[in-house]
DNA sequence: TCGCTGGATAGATGGATGTCAAATTAGAAG
DNA sequence: CTTCTAATTTGACATCCATCTATCCAGCGA
């Protein structure tokens, strides 16, 4: 289940802040397109609210009218931009998301104050 | 500069929370989606980062290696997305962006405990 | 070992998207 | 009115992406 993680220092630094390189926009654009799809959205939601902290790949699928592959297909985006991880245990494979990459993209829409005066 | 905001009644629950339904989950995409571009990104760093609060277009054509029709395009996606809002002064056009929307996106990545226990 | 089931991978395809060149609109100045 | 500049729109093109079908891999049990 080991997998690059191409997103590793991405954000940090506020929206709003200095300035932002094109290295840096080219990490963060690709933890937002992994967000970019509603399937993707809806998954990294199912998992993030599960009572246990982790759900079964098998009880991901029935929600959606999208084939395995496809719901495959879409984990492997979200771990991929570092937002969900998986392990398997015997037949299933459970994933759970990453807490400190979502607390991190919460600090990137701070604003400054915006002060007119 | 009236653009249809097709974003409205987007997000404020957070990922973690309840269930995402699949029209919230659609246009919450689409707010990443207009996020998912490293010169979106950049072009709404520069205008958050704004001392003045506001960006003259004329100023952001030169920092890209882009036309300015590319520029005028990813401009109209970050307003259809609601996450900036221009004005036409003169011969130029200034952009700003709408603070609600990007403060809004902050809180979607609040986790609630992740009690283990 | 064989077969069954859960999940991932490979390849193909239709639709979306970033980019540019050319044409168009909006103001300002002669 | 004409012309020049700033910015957007239009149309075309290459690439990317979500989805499918078919295939393959990993465990479990008989």
């Amino acid at each position: 289940m080991e997998l690059e993680d191409v997103t590793a220092p991405a954000c940090c630094a506020p929206l709003s802040g200095p300035v932002l390189g094109e290295e840096e926009a080219v990490e963060l654009a690709g933890v937002f397109k992994a967000l970019s799809d509603p399937v993707r959205l809806r998954l990294l939601n199912m998992i993030a609210s599960a009572e246990s902290g982790e759900v079964c790949v098998c009880d991901l699928t029935g929600p959606f009218d999208l084939t395995g592959p496809t719901i495959s297909h879409h984990l492997k985006v979200l771990r991929q931009a570092g937002l969900i991880d998986g392990e398997r245990r015997g037949t299933w494979v459970y994933y759970r998301v990453v807490p400190e990459r979502l607390t991190r993209l919460s600090g990137l829409f701070a604003l400054p104050a915006l002060a007119s005066a």
